[in-house]
DNA sequence: GCCGTTTTCGGCCCGACTGTTTTCAGTCG
């Protein structure tokens, strides 16, 4: 059993503890498997090196909670986590996933009407049978259907930062192995697309069959849907599909390139290659001899390919037929932001609101990182659910900032910031004297997601008016899989952006990366610069960066439209005050 | 059920929002 499942049968236990009404405990379970989720070690390592007093020592976890995850470690089962099931056997991660039903509703709603899943409960609302239940009623109804009809929409497609780290964990155990010469990512997780459908790896090998033996029989899968000399296909634990493809040495760029994508730019390719008398396929770049006899002129490398069809190097990023193809063929592609150019984060929330490190555990994370500069952007007191600061508070924290910057020398610097709330009318809730005191301001909507798009563009545009606010965080609000972005005019705010002297952020925290890549691009080519920023809330979270510059390269950014690659005094000259 | 440079017992984030009610329960972050 690994952390993730442990992790996730823990978290289940507190959903259904908060059906039966516990007050405190489901608390402690969640807290429990978000700490295991967020481990590099594997519970089973600990537990074997150190047995039940080391799993105690985890965070969140104590006597109770390590007996469970032993009794998990060592029988597959949990008699606990079996009991509650069977008393309550719905569907938990399911139904969780519908915007406004949680345990109590889900409890209800099987009691009454025998609901276990979306399947289920689709149908039930569709039949009008939850507007009738006590606490319900038709909008409710309505708001369930909506949500389903969501959910159903986004598909089954895995958000890339949350999944990148087991793929990596798989491809780094299969290039150590013997007989694999080459081996790499493709598909969209090598375009560093947002969302993933499944995995793609190709290697090179000339014995494949043990690779493949390996590759069905590693402990991550759960279901083998194919097992064959060139291609293999499972099912893992965590729903993902992966494929591993066997290719000739010869051909692995051709294949890289075919199973990369996307779909839309090899078409293109191959159409520069028919109109040469070519034909391009995962084998390779071939010229006809004679009818029906082709000799390969390209294909053991990508860059030859491209070379052969008079076009420069295109990064996975840009291979979306956005018009890459034609700035290759005149050499003009941009140069794009590379993953370790970015000096600074300017989105950080701490333990003094929602976030779980202290300013300097970030401080010591960053330099560990090689960031020069990290900005403290706390919550602001209308969202009072994370504690957000007032303006007692922020100055608090900027007396605190200061004695931190003396005690760490600078490095890295510490910047004053805050998450400023915009109002449902565009006004702020701190005070502009407050403001002005801070590094860097930003500003970002919490609330009222659902006004009509002219006056949430308005409200937008009238807190970059104001004087003191540099950037607007996560501008659409979206969070991938959960909730669509609000109406909102993003053309608009970008020209607004520009007039005002404000930056917009690519918010790069893995279900959020808002602004997305093609909202980036066009910031970009209306000559608007961006920031790139974690929104971290634990220190774990400052490596979800790489996802905010995988964001911009697909948005066709270089360093130079990215404001925080700039040492602090050169980024200093472009804010506003 | 976890945790402790306020505490080994007594706290545990808590207010906005929604949809249902007519004073509130449940969800969300």
């Amino acid at each position: 059993m690994d952390n993730w499942e442990i992790a996730k049968i823990l978290k289940e236990i507190g959903e259904y503890l908060e059906m039966e009404g516990e007050a405190f405990k489901p608390r402690a379970y969640q807290a429990a498997g978000e700490a295991i989720e967020e481990m590099d070690d594997s519970l089973s390592e600990i537990y074997k090196r150190g047995g039940l007093k080391a799993l105690e020592e985890i965070p969140s976890v104590g006597v109770s909670i390590a007996e469970k995850i032993e009794e998990l470690l060592k029988t597959g089962h949990l008699k606990y986590y079996e009991s509650l099931k069977k008393k309550t056997p719905v569907d938990l991660s399911q139904l969780t996933t519908v915007e406004g039903v949680g345990p109590k509703i889900i409890k209800k709603l099987y009691e009454k009407l025998r609901i276990k899943n979306l399947e289920t409960l689709e149908k039930a609302a569709r039949a009008g049978k939850i507007r009738k239940l006590e606490g319900f009623g038709e909008k409710s109804e309505e708001n369930i259907l909506k949500s389903i009809e969501f959910l159903k929409q986004s598909g089954k497609r895995f958000v890339l930062g949350f999944i990148l780290s087991q793929v990596e964990v798989i491809v780094e155990r299969l290039k150590r192995l013997k007989g694999v010469e080459k081996i790499s990512v493709a598909g969209s997780i090598r375009r560093m697309k947002e969302t993933i459908g499944d995995l793609d790896i190709l290697i090179v090998s000339e014995k494949p069959g043990p690779v493949m033996d390996f590759f069905v029989s590693m402990p991550e899968v759960k279901q083998v849907l194919a097992h064959g000399q060139t291609k293999s296909a499972v099912r893992l634990k965590n729903g993902l599909d992966a494929d591993l493809r066997v290719v000739e040495k010869k051909s692995f760029g051709a294949a890289l390139c075919y199973f990369t994508g996307s779909k839309e730019h090899n078409i293109a390719l191959r159409e520069i290659a028919i109109k040469n008398g070519w034909k391009l396929n995962e084998y390779g770049l071939f010229k006809s001899k004679s009818k029906n006899d082709w000799i390969q002129i390209a294909g053991e490398t990508e860059e030859e390919i491209y070379k052969k069809l008079s076009l420069d190097y295109i990064e996975p990023e840009m291979r979306e037929n956005w018009g890459e193809i034609e700035l290759a063929k005149n050499h003009k592609l941009p140069k794009l932001i590379g993953y370790h150019d970015l000096k600074g984060d300017l989105q950080i929330q701490t333990d003094w609101t929602d976030g779980a490190n202290s300013i300097e555990e970030y401080a010591l994370a960053a330099k560990k990182m090689g960031l020069e500069y990290i900005a403290i952007t706390d919550h602001t007191k209308t969202l009072a659910m994370t504690g957000g600061c007032d303006e007692k508070k922020l100055l608090r924290q900027m007396a605190f900032i200061d004695k931190l910057n003396k005690k760490l020398g600078g490095k890295p610097k510490i910047l004053k910031g805050a998450e400023v709330n915009i109002l449902k009318n565009g006004s702020l809730d701190i005070d502009d004297r407050v403001l002005a005191k801070l590094d860097v301001v930003a500003a970002a909507v919490h609330s009222h997601f659902n006004l009509p798009r002219s006056e949430m563009t308005r409200r937008i545009s009238r807190a970059m008016a104001n004087p003191f606010v540099d950037i607007i965080f996560h501008p659409t609000g979206r969070i991938i899989n959960e909730r669509p972005p609000y109406e909102v005019d993003v053309e608009e705010l970008i020209k607004t952006a520009k007039k005002t002297k404000t930056y917009l952020e690519i918010d790069a925290y893995p279900n959020r990366l808002d602004l997305k890549d093609e909202h980036a691009k066009k910031a970009i080519e209306a000559g608007l610069k961006l920031a790139i920023d974690s929104d971290a809330h634990s220190i774990n979270h400052l490596q979800y960066l790489k996802f905010g510059i995988a964001q911009a390269r697909r948005g066709w950014a270089t360093k130079n439209d990215i404001i925080n690659t700039r040492p602090w005094p050169d980024l200093l000259k472009l804010l506003k005050h």
